[in-house]
DNA sequence: TGCTATTATATCGATTTGATATATTGTCCG
DNA sequence: CGGACAATATATCAAATCGATATAATAGCA
């Protein structure tokens, strides 16, 4: 599944602009999958030309043309072959654990501080999501939102208890050094 | 923090091959970056023009010949400087839960299916971390192995408590098919 | 009046993935 | 003994994707 699926997939939902599937992407999506106008408008053009998708310009008096993009019949069958393809699996990349690999090169106060901040950083991105959930309409998105909750959460709770074994790390670093 | 930068994070540990610094990447990394030989190669190539790695080659009697690179000074300065920056945000792509949050296109065996599947492959994967963690020698490679096991858990525990949300969704959708 | 946010399009270089090619040695299994 | 496969080692390439940037009008706020 890559963002070509998944833009068809936002359209079976309703009729939506490059943009409006963008904001989709941010405030429906942003948990699980990232998706940049550099990708999002190549897609809608390739699936228009693959006659997935159709696209009516509506003029605008001011602004410029907005282009509605609707899924075809074909649009609808090939996103249900695709979704019923078992999973890639999951993509994760962070920097920030790569840097806590390097720990020991850190000064110990960096340590504390980089670990202080993403636990205040987790805190805030579940209070941002427990607003968000109530006004979540399907159980689907109640059960994604709860989700980001309950990793989150886990975060927190393995970063209060074990942030002694970086810490402890860098102590012996920095005396090391004396 | 770019795979440019983890190779010479890499390197920090001690001189290798590209294909050392892959399989780094697969047995120390795995959880939290991934980087082909696609990148791996073209970074070291780079790092060198640039002096931050030298490289020697180890001509061998009847392999190809082995490029053995290490980290210079300048690359040393450089690897700590980017280290003490703030690190991008974590990237997550998730094609599994992507697919759930279309659950209700598909069939409700289908979704129970995946799930199911989802837990055994947490499960393998908890196994399989068990183990390594024993093995790791540094605090900071036990602190990454159990950070896994304990988000491989959390996620565990979530999708037996709330696979039901998307399971009764499905019911509902077969019914309506009716 | 000027600043920023929102709506809307789109492109482009740089990064990265995933597949593929090449070549030799070692190991396992029947 | 032969065949298949895994491991060691290099490298490239098309395709996907990111992140930044450009353009342009309106709305709202200070």
């Amino acid at each position: 599944m890559d963002i070509r699926t998944l833009c068809l997939g936002i359209l079976t939902m309703g009729d939506a602009t490059g943009y409006e599937i963008k904001k989709t992407f941010e405030e429906r999506l942003d948990l699980i999958f990232q998706a940049s106008y550099g990708s999002i408008y190549p897609a809608l053009n390739k699936l228009t030309e693959e006659g997935l998708v159709s696209c009516r310009a509506q003029s605008q008096e001011k602004r410029p043309d907005k282009k509605i993009y609707s899924i075809t019949s074909a649009g609808r069958y090939l996103f249900f072959d695709e979704i019923m393809k078992k999973p890639a699996a999951d993509r994760f990349r962070s920097e920030y654990l790569a840097t806590l690999m390097f720990a020991h090169l850190l000064p110990a106060a960096a340590i504390s501080e980089l670990i202080d901040e993403r636990i205040a950083d987790r805190l805030q991105k579940i209070e941002s999501l427990m607003s968000d959930c109530d006004t979540r309409q399907t159980d689907r998105e109640q059960f994604l939102c709860n989700y980001g909750r309950t990793m989150y959460q886990a975060e927190i709770e393995y970063l209060q208890e074990n942030r002694h074994l970086l810490e402890a790390d860098a102590l012996l670093g920095s005396r090391a050094a004396e």
